[in-house]
DNA sequence: AAGAATATCAACCGCAACCGG
DNA sequence: GCCGGTTGCGGTTGATATTCT
């Protein structure tokens, strides 16, 4: 069962699952302090028992400073229907697109709201060729009065005006924030 | 109120591309 | 050109939260 970890010697013990809250410090203050570098010896050098995979992810898409959290915009929605429609699943490719965003975020709102909605709109118009929309499956979500994104576009997703999307308010609150971390960081570092 | 069903999202995995020796 | 290590990407899984019955 023992998995072999990427390049490093095999004894080390490796940690998988969720990060906590001393790990996500320590990788914070080692970077701060010493810059991004080759993740696998710089997980080693920090003393985390992560590779460095894991170690990247967590930067990239949780612990950056630049990271945006939570509220998907309907203007991001929009740009992520758009570019979605020019290139597919290139989940960094479209996340480039979108400041502070990252793929993995915009990979998995698309797979569970929107794709949800694209499915149910298909569904719909197998059982029916009416154009009179069925709001039964998102009206329950339609508590938004923001621009809906999809009253402006036309993608090539034909049953899609049907979606409104939920449009998040305010969510993610994680059990610490960014901000706490980067103030314990402060704290820490020299 | 409790259990079941569903939604959400962080994290892992495998693979391919890239890079330096 | 080959090889081993590293990085980046996209798909998938699993834990937790939320909603429904």
């Amino acid at each position: 069962m023992e998995k072999k970890s990427m390049s490093s010697s095999p004894d080390v013990e490796v940690r998988k699952g969720p990060w906590t809250m001393e790990e996500d410090l320590i990788l914070i203050n080692y970077i701060a302090n010493h810059g991004e570098g080759v993740w696998n010896s710089l997980a080693r050098s920090a003393g985390l028992k992560r590779t460095g995979k894991s170690c990247r992810l967590r930067w990239l898409n949780y612990l950056r400073p630049d990271v945006r959290r939570g509220n998907i915009t309907p203007e991001e929605q929009l740009l992520i229907m758009e570019l979605h429609a020019k290139w597919g699943n290139r989940w960094s490719k479209i996340a480039k697109h979108l400041p502070g965003r990252t793929d993995n975020e915009i990979k998995n709102y698309w797979r569970t709201r929107i794709q949800k909605h694209i499915k149910q709109a298909e569904n719909f118009s197998g059982q029916t060729s009416s154009g009179h929309t069925d709001q039964a499956t998102t009206s329950s979500t339609q508590t938004c009065n923001a621009v809906n994104p999809m009253e402006t576009y036309s993608p090539p997703y034909d049953n899609f005006q049907n979606f409104s999307g939920p449009f998040p308010t305010e969510t993610n609150e994680n059990m610490w924030s960014m901000e706490d971390l980067w103030s314990m960081q402060l704290l820490n570092s020299d």
